[in-house]
DNA sequence: CAAGTGATGTCAGTCACTGATGTCAGCGAC
DNA sequence: GTCGCTGACATCAGTGACTGACATCACTTG
């Protein structure tokens, strides 16, 4: 018999996203969560930095995703081939099984402003580390700039429409689509149907 | 004489300013504030949400600006043509003369997280008034979300550009720049050198 | 002049988070 | 085997962001 049950991580994750979702976040202490596990608040806070930091976890694979589809991408590619390489591979994370999950953390946040703040915190993280990533493929600022963030807001578009209920294309085909509006808006060739 | 000096809201921001630039963000506590302009924490707080609120105010009139360019663009405008518009009225905030100011207010915000987050959610905000605008002139979802999206990237990036030292260019012609260079990313045609 | 009104002060309270210190089961060194 | 260490936790005290309730008082308005 081991004193501390393992996965107390895990177990206080998933408490937390139970209370905020029934209680909602705010009225959530950070006590509550704790006792719902048999812990104390001091143990919660050695866990995760803050009470929000509980729904971010595991944001470091999601990002290296996107590093590793930027180094995939074939020698010699496009900003925005590149781009398109790294949206291929964050896909991966979202299969279809985990649309139920992604559903209930997205009603969670965006029922609270100050969720949404650490979301786009989050996000511009990744937008950073995906410009360097692109950088080191060769591509100059501001274009590596520009294309990383034009990649985070296809995939932020695409994973909301992931998320709308009867919506059934995997998540690289949304993106791909979104991709595609993108382009379009600014006059460019359709990646769809290229020009001939 | 008067029983209180007029302006209070103004000189808690300038103290505010001034305390979390010297001193720093986290350092500084709303009761120091407070008294360096010889008031009490509590009304600190009725006049500012929060502390970090107090580097945010006037967002308003600043989201009105992008706005107003939406409407200001000619009927039958391409979403992005209806952007470009609002990027130059929006440009109007930002005279040479408040690059000082601007330099202040941003060095503050780059030294502590919890204040880029609050820029963050102003940014999103922003887009997603800029969305209904440019929906309000008849351009659907997603390329309303899209285009706004994109909007207030090349914002972001050409507001850095603005207050890099040496950077003469006034605000709206960075704005003109960056969009160039994001459109010729997605293989689009060049706005300051056309297609013949 | 009585009855507001609005910006402020005062006070008490909750909760997020932190630092210091104590506890104790398991584990390897000897 | 037990000694000493370590890791995960408890306990406690403290700071500071914010909030609600209520009092104050110069000034305004009928």
């Amino acid at each position: 018999m081991v004193r501390w049950e393992p996965g107390t991580r895990d177990r206080l994750q998933e408490a937390a996203l139970e209370l905020y979702d029934s209680r909602g976040f705010e009225e959530t202490t950070a006590a509550d969560i704790a006792r719902a596990v048999g812990l104390t608040e001091r143990t919660f806070f050695r866990h995760f930095a803050d009470k929000r930091e509980v729904l971010f976890d595991g944001q470091e694979f999601f990002q290296a995703a996107f590093v590793s589809g930027v180094e995939k991408a074939p020698s010699g590619a496009a900003a925005i081939e590149i781009v398109t390489s790294a949206l291929e591979s964050a896909a991966a994370f979202f299969p279809a099984e985990r649309r139920d999950y992604s559903r209930l953390r997205q009603r969670i946040i965006v029922a609270n402003p100050a969720l949404q703040e650490r979301e786009l915190l989050k996000m511009a993280g990744l937008a950073r580390t995906l410009a360097a990533a692109i950088r080191g493929r060769g591509v100059p600022d501001p274009q590596a700039t520009l294309a990383a963030e034009t990649g985070v807001t296809v995939f932020g578009v695409a994973f909301l429409a992931w998320l709308e209920p009867g919506e059934e294309r995997p998540f690289f085909a949304i993106e791909t689509a979104v991709l595609d509006e993108l382009t379009a808006l600014t006059g460019g060739p359709s990646a769809a149907a290229p020009r001939a």
